[in-house]
DNA sequence: CTGAAAGCGCTAACAG
DNA sequence: CTGTTAGCGCTTTCAG
């Protein structure tokens, strides 16, 4: 492999030159500059990325840590942040992991291996984490976040979909109403089903316990299974929210399967509006999370830490629309605003 | 951050006994090695791995060129290469794009950035990759190959699982037979459609031209479409193959919407087992492609390239056996082998 | 505006 | 077995 040196000799200038005219310093006459670039093409000089991170102290890598989940939401995100990290000249190394913590995304931002590290997946429980961020660790967390934690921060407003869910159901006149729920470390999580069983209050009705199942993992299938127990009960639910896509896909088909017509006598709506939410098996009655622009966000927050900021860590709150489809009738919304955003 | 000159000064040994004994050299004194253990870790010392990647030129990451193309086949991938990848302690670094020709990650790897890549999205048509492939850089395909090109290979045997779904076809005595193909800039579609249409004729079967559909994306959308299609024709098909899970997936909703009954008047193969395929509402007949073995031996060999290796490439071709659900009546299929693997 | 020179932190000879 | 030394290829002063 050439180095700047060979383009600099055949180039006829020192190696110095070489390396401020391909770094575009204004301070290059255009001649020489133009025998650098001359030079370079005809060795196919690529500059050395090890020698560069050595002497800047940047990789050019940022970590983003996902866990698959069987949650389609994740290759989704993963794509919109890979889009703004190339478009900010960045590459992306990814850790598909089920331990939230992260360790390796961790330690390779320490040994320099990547310049900061995107959680998608953080919960609250490891102190691992914590100390990383704590320690100065360039790292933003987006879709799940930690509440006080000083880092940045972008999600969307859960609080206000679930809410939104149960207004909807409130205003058609659904009375027995239940809830897929999920694991309550993560605060998607908890966010949706938070603003759900307040929404419902705020509403006059009650979600009675009997109609709330609680799935262990985020699979088609705990859906399948949760929904199926929910239909067999003797006064089944003629409305369910689902924390999830996946969850309620599986609902879907669980009242597909036990010959429970939706919408007319059962109600689906789920989270995240992924894409197989709209399939025609489905028609999927959802809240969207915005993900091109939580990616957006988070990218531009952590290559800001990454340049060293001192500002204030921000934490940035997206609107949730409701995206109303087949599994609630196409009912339309009732007029008050079904979402917010909030910026703190 | 601490170097190795801190963590030498203070278990009072040399720069280099530290280097050694973190590397693992046999030939440091175990007291020594001790200490300086004990001093890396109470400075929370971490080597500087852009220093390492200079002297060492390696850089401990491999990319890895993928497209979503809507097709969750590719996060499936991605996941497997994940664990096979940090289980040889190596860091993954993913693009996806549009583009096959993976131009990213190519100039990565030249620069150092990356020491190899697996493309998983390849086609013949990318000069730039061909040139990268020739220049030796260490480069392997996996999922979708280019016949004759000088790097390491990985695929299924798409040939010889298009042919098992035709025999199947032939067996179950189905007689009007469609075909939803795709983008033949593919090998693994080629293969899929010539091994089907080989196994037709091997059969006394033909394939009418009328009851070929031909999609030029991959999704969901395209397969209901195309299969819409057919299902008007005057004399429809009663048996279709779709050369992917996600064409299939759209053309099991196509009849359901049409009332046409799966699997009484239309059977359905798609191809991948992607994990929807085995749910309730699709209950998709379909053809496995081994993943995590694809994997296992794309990293393998790249990784044995990266090493330096001589050893000729290698074309691996892994069996893909059917698999099979309720869109084809869950029937069995007849005796003789339904699928081989060859190894070249 | 350009060249000479220093040095980032590490690994790997080479001496002892 | 351990210390000394020499760079890896680049960016960035510092002189000129």
């Amino acid at each position: 492999m050439p180095t700047s040196r060979d383009v600099a000799r055949r180039a006829g200038v020192s190696q110095s030159t070489v390396s401020r005219a391909l770094a575009g310093h204004a301070s290059v006459d255009d001649g020489l500059r133009e025998r650098v670039l001359a030079a370079a093409g005809e060795l196919g000089y690529r500059p050395n990325e090890a020698a560069r991170a050595m002497r800047t102290s940047r990789s050019g890598n940022v970590g983003v840590v996902t866990a698959r989940l069987a949650n389609p939401l994740y290759p989704e995100l993963l794509q919109v942040l890979s889009r703004e990290l190339s478009g900010a000249g960045m590459r992306m190394v990814v850790w598909d992991t089920d331990d939230a913590d992260g360790g390796a995304a961790v330690d390779a931002a320490r040994s320099g291996g990547v310049d900061g590290v995107i959680f998608t997946t953080a919960t609250g429980g490891s102190t691992r984490l914590y100390r990383a961020v704590t320690e100065r660790v360039p790292v933003a967390l987006v879709n799940r976040t930690v509440a006080g934690w000083p880092c940045d921060q972008v999600e969307s407003d859960n609080r206000g979909g679930g809410a939104a869910v149960a207004a909807y159901f409130a205003a058609a006149g659904r009375r027995r109403i239940g809830l897929v729920a999920g694991p309550p470390d993560a605060s998607t999580i908890r966010g949706r089903e938070d603003g759900f069983r307040e929404g419902l209050s705020a509403a006059g009705l009650d979600l009675d316990r009997g109609r709330c199942a609680r799935v262990d993992g985020f699979s088609y299938r705990s859906g399948f299974e949760a929904a199926a127990r929910l239909l067999e009960l003797a006064a089944p639910p003629d409305a369910v929210f689902c924390v999830n896509d996946v969850l309620a896909l599986g609902a879907r088909d669980a009242a597909r399967s036990l010959g429970v017509p939706v919408p007319d006598a059962l109600w689906i709506v789920g989270y995240d509006d992924i894409e197989m939410a709209s399939w025609a098996a489905f028609d999927l009655t959802t809240v969207r999370q915005p993900l091109a622009e939580m990616a957006a966000h988070a990218v531009r927050l952590l290559l800001r830490r990454i340049g060293g900021t001192a500002a204030p860590h921000e934490h940035l709150v997206l609107p949730n629309p409701l995206v109303v489809r087949g599994s609630t009738g196409r009912r339309p919304v009732p007029m008050p605003a079904q979402s917010c955003g909030v910026a703190a």
